[in-house]
DNA sequence: CGTCTTTGACCAGCGC
DNA sequence: GCGCTGGTCAAAGACG
């Protein structure tokens, strides 16, 4: 956001929740074109694939073309295409995970047939409509469910800094291109 | 002062 | 057509 230092130095970034005992990436899900709502569709949960399949999967969304009075489809119909949606199923005693981008909390929702309120967050660059839901399991509340819609149209604002921090050829490697910001790091696959 | 969260109201899609 | 439900808006307050 406004330099290389990290926006939320309280929160514990995502990438060193990975690495803590309470933090357990159970499901990474790709979820492609139509969506119908529940999470049954592609399951890649601790699978070779996540990685192979993940890294370079997300097809652009045309985020910036998007505006409100368009994103009001409903339950998967997303019939324009540009609504690639990625959910992840964590065990994590925090509902909010620090992804390196910033998010603003637009609305929160009891569901049905759920105990728990859903969170809805935007991406608070300008510009960038990526929305994300998170809630925990209905089954298990140690678990939380964070669903992404659409892709950023900007490099994570503080993503770049720790890269460089913690695995300096990264940032080389996202100046080229040849590694996707918006694609989760590698090591969550396995 | 700018940014963020909270929260009730509103809107639109879907099923019956 | 109606009611239910999920998703979004926007005003108000909190916070740094």
């Amino acid at each position: 956001m406004n330099g290389p230092q990290d926006p939320n130095p309280n929160n514990t970034r995502f990438e060193e929740m990975v690495d803590l005992p309470e933090f357990q990436l159970s499901d990474y899900l790709l979820l492609e074109g139509d969506f119908e709502g529940d999470f049954s569709a592609k399951t890649m949960a601790n699978s070779e694939e996540n990685s192979a399949g993940s890294s370079n999967g997300f097809a652009p969304p045309e985020a910036s073309e998007r505006r409100n009075s368009n994103i009001r489809c409903k339950r998967g119909k997303n019939k324009s295409g540009t609504g690639m949606r990625v959910a992840f199923r964590t065990k994590s005693e925090l509902e909010v995970m620090d992804d390196g981008f910033k998010w603003r909390k637009y609305g929160k929702k009891s569901v049905k047939n759920s105990p728990n309120p859903r969170n809805y967050y935007k991406c608070s660059s300008r510009g960038c409509l990526v929305k994300k839901r998170v809630e925990r399991d209905r089954d298990d509340s140690s678990y939380v469910m964070t669903t992404y819609e659409g892709v950023h149209n900007h490099e994570s604002p503080s993503l770049v800094y720790y890269n460089y921090k913690q695995m300096g050829p990264v940032v080389d490697a996202v100046a080229s291109g040849g590694w996707d910001p918006q694609a989760p790091p590698s090591h969550y696959s396995s």
